[in-house]
DNA sequence: TTTACTGGTTACTTTATCGTTACCAGTATC
DNA sequence: GATACTGGTAACGATAAAGTAACCAGTAAA
């Protein structure tokens, strides 16, 4: 349902959530980084999405103005994908949340949470 | 699926995300920020959240030791919530992600994506 | 005796998100 | 002529996540 009027609604860690808080968002942007990268070389390092899911996804960071397209004329289809300077901003505090984990957890702490993928 | 192998699912963020990444511990952290507070107190903050998927989600972030429970053995029950040390970390970079989005929308803009609670 | 309170639990339903599959177009290669 | 390439799109199906509704228990209040 839609609702529009309840207390957490413009809390600002709600709507920060609705831009970037979805399962692959944050993966995306950190798999990009600060390269430049091709549709195909995204989807092959994270290996598990989807090509439908990753194209909605990078069309929503783009209209967000997270993620910049570039298209080129050529044949077949080349489109590269970097980090705008608001994506970049994020970076650094993905890496925090990353580190967080890391110190929590370790790298290959086998009492973590499993993904859901 | 529960897929096993794949490129990217050991990589920081993807784990950092099964941990905190759902929709709604973000804003349950954030809600509880460093304050003890009662399950009905989060509950009405929140407005939106069910009891049941509240209860789940705190459930987890006590597993997973980012926030402290602490049962008082009164009647009705009272039970009170709290961030662990673990969790206290993480409210910074909360707080980050939320100066982030409001540098770039502000609080009250239209143009976010709206949150679909 | 009935209602209210709190913080749950459970079975089931609904919604959101993700994935699958087939297709597209235009060049290059075989 | 068929296949391969890339980066998509669309319709449909599957799964995960969230929500609903009813229930629980034991005191207190009405």
């Amino acid at each position: 349902m839609d609702r529009d009027i309840f207390i957490c609604h413009n809390c600002p860690m709600t709507r920060t959530m609705a831009t970037i808080g979805t399962k692959w968002k944050p993966i995306i942007i950190y798999t990009i980084g600060k390269k430049k990268v091709r549709f195909g070389v995204i989807h092959a390092k994270m290996g598990i999405i989807s090509k439908k899911v990753l194209t909605d996804q990078l069309r929503e960071l783009e209209e967000d103005g997270i993620v910049k397209r570039e298209v080129f004329k050529e044949l077949p289809p080349r489109v590269e994908y970097s980090l705008t300077p608001k994506g970049l901003e994020l970076l650094p505090i993905l890496n925090m949340l990353t580190r967080w984990n890391q110190k929590h957890h370790g790298n290959t702490s086998g009492k973590d949470r499993k993904p859901k993928l």
